[in-house]
DNA sequence: TATATTTTGTTGCATAATACAATGGTTGTG
DNA sequence: CACAACCATTGTATTATGCAACAAAATATA
């Protein structure tokens, strides 16, 4: 006999307590990693999804952090004007400029990616060994389902 | 043979990967459903944490959120000037003010509650029952660990 | 084909959120 | 008591953001 189980108030109130408790977290450290390498959290945000997904369009940024295709503009004005991302003219559609690393901004972003994985696994020391895995997953399906329900 | 397993670089990525994803999205959604009632979503923020400890200090709200004093008596003001909280001053200590929430802002709470419940109920139709507590338990888990780690 | 609509990126303007520094009370300690 | 430490607020500057208006390019439509 399947239940239709559907989630208890308390249960739904406690775990957005936790999810608003990590969510600010997750910013902190951001903010903590990032400002010594010179960039604003904003810009460390977009420079890492400039380098997971290699040469794409500001709107097409704009879109995947749901934020105003102008911010995105503008966050973007700011890892040029640094030397870290360029804009290439899109051939195929002129109107679009897609942005790419330059060689500055690859090196940074490996800095980065060094930093904050060390960080990272020293916060997993606290975590017994067993539950690493569990914790993992169970965040990168809440992840990627949060992402889809958003569209 | 019990083994130190220490997090790969890759793993550590694609896991930081998700995390931030998961970060934009809290905020998005926060953003989203408390813009309707009339708040901005710091002020939603602070207006949660006021209701989950009840009667706190301007200090220990800022340090909570790792914010700077001066940033949480000005969102304060918002919620003030909006007639959710009031500052009662706290009488063993003259220099406290303790923040409370007022009747309406009681029941705007309770409103928003609803509202978010109702959306986080939705997007958990969208997991598999059986993975549901795991979410919840690893969420919980993780959201702590943080929070003790950042001090 | 010519015109209208949509899309893409940018800039002007306004606002929210934030930090740091300085200030005025208040408390506690030597 | 005098001085340091603490609490909250205000002044000032910066970052991040959205909306509206715009120009150029692509697409749709008549």
């Amino acid at each position: 006999m399947q239940q239709k189980t559907a989630m208890s108030d308390n249960q739904l109130k406690q775990f957005r307590s936790a999810l608003r408790i990590l969510g600010r977290e997750i910013g902190n450290q951001l903010k903590g990693e990032t400002l010594c390498c010179g960039v604003t959290p904003a810009q460390c945000h977009t420079l890492l999804e400039i380098d997971h997904r290699c040469c794409v369009s500001v709107s097409e940024l704009a879109d995947s952090f749901g934020l105003d295709r102008s911010t995105m503009s503008r966050n973007i004005d700011g890892l040029v004007n640094a030397g870290i991302v360029h804009r290439v003219p899109n051939t195929s559609d002129r109107r679009v400029l897609d942005i790419a690393l330059t060689e500055q901004g690859k090196t940074l972003v490996h800095t980065i990616h060094s930093i904050c994985n060390e960080s990272y696994r020293k916060l997993f020391r606290y975590i017994p060994e067993e539950k690493r895995k569990d914790i993992i997953d169970a965040l990168n399906l809440f992840a990627n389902t949060f992402r889809q329900f958003r569209k």
